[in-house]
RNA sequence: GGCGACAUAGCCAAGUGGUAAGGCACAGGUCUGCAAAACCUUGAUUCCCCGGUUCAAAUCCGGGUGUCGCCUCCA
């Protein structure tokens, strides 16, 4: 497949180094708080890439970290009384929650900063030793212009960046560029630990490198994340990674676009984020999975109610044709026809429509497309009635998309209860002797308790809301 | 100031040189006891604007306009 990569501006065929496993790290979240919806789109994005390559025989090694040492960590945990170390663990068990609603499988590993102290101990250790970070008082510092090829990734000009800056320049430091690698512990903070340069913690960007080599190798097949964190966080890992190791860090950079909420965009200060959590007390995962995954992953998302209105009732079709196929195989009977067989022989053309649109940089919005297309062939198809060979065939088919997309995951609830069962049963009597009145009022009680009916020539078709 | 992205029907959104996918919403029809679901039909003489290249451009080039983002914690 290619793949936009952003450290050549150029969509690229995506090979791994070792071809029989992909190596991929993701930014993880940073877990003073519930992920929001712009941390879901690149944990949905990434995890739709994966799925696909899984999908296409490949193996894959995925890591996302948990960053569980950070000033946010630390406030939060000063504000609330509590130890730092039990707000990353809140979070972090809330992560895996919401993110399974989304249908996103756990990495291969989830590593945190706090199991990966002696690694970045390490490796800071190294960059002072070759002298590309110093010590000044406890903290150590990153000179970036010593790395040459600062500024490759984002194509920021350095004098251009320090013209630019909008911050005030911490005096500690030699040049306005470097960033820190180590903090000294600061009076009352209790998350530090021992090392060469005295008590403290990791910087930010360190981490990121130092759980990559520890758990991919000191080269990389793909680092991903969301666009923002291409300056300074991905700029400085590479000049960790690289001025550490001497080597390429990742051969690959694949940078999702940003969502917006009324055209402005979605951050934890301008605080117009809306929480995961949130979102699912109205809307199910894949709603939003589908939201995530309507539009380009490069590209800007604009979020609005509106908008998962339209991600809801377009998921409904897809759901609505997994029903019916369901439902047809479970109440039909016989072997496939001539014209079922050729039927099915011509779904291989969305198959592959898929498999194009995926293997295009992650085209999910086509790949959607090719969903919806097959979709309507096979309602077309079975319009008439199917035998249950032809439905278990064409579901076979929409499930092998669909779960790459991540997407028809649920399982239908069978059976119901008894006293359901009873009135169902009473309501098809009625109708036989055609008293619509009582047929109607018992449709209209079930459907307040969340169950809808729908009279099919195969029977009765029973859906839970 | 530097770097970058985006602009396609009412809405969302593919398409990046060969004559505009798909979804939602709306309307009409078929089916149904009525529904629901499904199917059919209808919608951009046209892809922000102005030039240019070409037999041919939404797609390439030049110039505008607009929106958003990064350069600061952020996905």
């Amino acid at each position: 497949m290619k793949v936009y990569n952003t450290l050549t501006r150029k969509k690229e065929e995506f090979i791994p180094l070792n071809p029989d496993e992909y190596r991929i790290y993701v930014c993880g979240p940073t877990v003073y708080n519930y992920i929001h919806i712009g941390n879901a789109r690149p944990f949905v994005v990434f995890d739709t890439l994966r799925k696909y390559l899984e999908y296409r025989g490949n193996r894959v090694r995925f890591i996302q970290n948990f960053t569980d040492v950070d000033d946010k960590i630390i406030n939060r945990a000063r504000e609330e009384g509590v130890s730092p170390f039990d707000i990353g663990q809140t979070y972090i068990d809330a992560y895996f929650e919401d993110v399974r609603a989304l249908n996103v499988e756990p990495a291969t590993v989830h590593p945190r900063v706090t199991e990966t102290i002696p690694e970045i101990i390490d490796f800071v250790s190294g960059l002072v030793d070759n002298g590309l970070a110093y010590e000044v008082n406890g903290d150590v510092y990153y000179s970036a212009r010593k790395f040459t090829d600062y500024g490759k990734l984002s194509k920021q000009n350095i004098e251009e960046l320090e013209a630019g800056s909008r911050v005030g320049v911490d005096e500690r430091k030699h040049d306005p560029l470097d960033f820190v690698l180590w903090k000294a512990q600061k009076e009352g903070e209790e998350m530090a630990w021992d090392s060469p340069w005295g008590p403290g913690r990791p910087g930010w960007h360190i981490e990121c490198s130092a759980m990559a080599k520890k758990y991919l190798g000191e080269t990389i097949d793909l680092h991903a994340g969301g666009q923002d964190l291409q300056f300074p966080h991905h700029e400085n890992e590479i000049a960790q990674s690289e001025g550490y190791t001497g080597k390429p860090f990742a051969r690959y950079w694949m940078h999702n676009g940003y969502i917006t909420v009324d055209d402005e965009k979605m951050s934890k200060s301008l605080g117009n984020f809306f929480t995961v959590r949130d979102i699912l007390k109205e809307y199910e995962g894949e709603v939003l999975r589908y939201f995530l995954l309507s539009g380009h992953y490069r590209g800007p998302i604009n979020f609005s109610r509106d908008l998962m209105e339209q991600s809801k009732n377009s998921l409904e079709r897809m759901q609505n044709a997994k029903a019916n196929l369901l439902h047809l195989a479970a109440t039909g009977t016989g072997e496939l026809t001539e014209s079922e067989q050729c039927a099915l022989e011509g779904y291989a053309k969305y198959r592959q429509k898929f498999i194009d649109a995926m293997d295009d940089d992650l085209n999910t919005a086509d790949a959607i497309s090719a969903v919806f297309e097959l979709i309507r062939d096979i309602n077309t198809d079975a319009k008439q009635g199917a035998s249950r060979a032809f439905a278990e065939q064409a579901w076979q088919m929409l499930d092998e998309l669909t779960a790459v997309l991540g997407l028809l995951r649920t399982e239908a609830e069978n059976g119901v209860d008894q006293d359901i069962q009873a009135l169902i049963d009473e309501r098809q009597q009625a109708r036989a002797r055609k008293d619509f009145a009582r047929a109607d009022a018992i449709r209209d009680e079930l459907a307040a308790r969340g169950i809808t009916l729908k009279d099919t020539p195969q029977g009765v078709q029973i859906l839970r809301n």
